[in-house]
DNA sequence: CGGCATCCGGACCGATACTG
DNA sequence: CAGTATCGGTCCGGATGCCG
């Protein structure tokens, strides 16, 4: 569609404010973070989360599945075992999606102070 | 105050959880973008994103003025103006939101490939 | 111009129970 | 172990209309 070669979120018709939804949905930065060492197990993920139903766990690993990030593995195997790794794509992903974990991490007191002290002057 | 980092995402008690989520959210990374050059009124962001509704949008500068990421200033004229601008908390997130937008737009192309892809496959 | 009030639909999320 | 099935609730987000 656009003659530029680029995306621009900017944009409401262009597709990557779509991309950029779905990058920031409850559980997806989680699951990154879970997967940024190497392959993990369903279950693996799961407790690593923690929190975490099956059935969500499981439409946001299908999600990303379905959008490059993830790769979904099956081994016919009694009991059986199921191995998600993050893609190229995926772990192109990682380090952004780390930086904004970071922030959270090291100014979530300050966010919350902020917030006591809004509430406060109501 | 606490002599380690305090704050894990992966606890599912830890307030930071809250925190990344808000920043995921819908139009706060549109917001941040409209806002990283500076001072902007509420009609300017409104039309810098496009397609989101005053209520929303009403909603969304709240909340981020609320945790302390962008001020809120009103100016008692006639017409009333009033204007926004990241605080010195929101601008150190600049960065971080900025690395995720960049790959939304750089690799949106990708994702919807292999979306399509996988539907294909059904 | 920059809101707020109200109503509403649907996506998202979760608890529980069950299955190959 | 790794899901699926079902049901239900919440809440985000949008449409519309009014106000200082």
């Amino acid at each position: 569609m656009d003659s530029m070669d680029g995306f621009d979120v900017m944009n409401p018709q262009c597709p990557s404010r779509v991309v950029l939804q779905r990058l920031g949905d409850k559980w997806t930065p989680l699951v990154f973070q879970s997967l940024k060492d190497g392959t993990r197990r369903f279950g693996e993920i799961r407790s690593d989360i923690g929190a975490v139903t099956p059935k969500v766990l499981t439409q946001t690993l299908r999600t990303l599945e379905r959008d490059g990030l993830i790769t979904r593995t099956i081994y016919p195997e009694v009991p059986p075992r199921v191995e998600y790794a993050l893609t190229r794509l995926g772990s192109s992903l990682l380090g952004p999606l780390d930086a904004v974990r970071e922030w959270a991490e090291a100014n979530a007191g300050e966010v919350l102070a902020s917030r006591d002290a809004f509430d406060d002057a109501l």
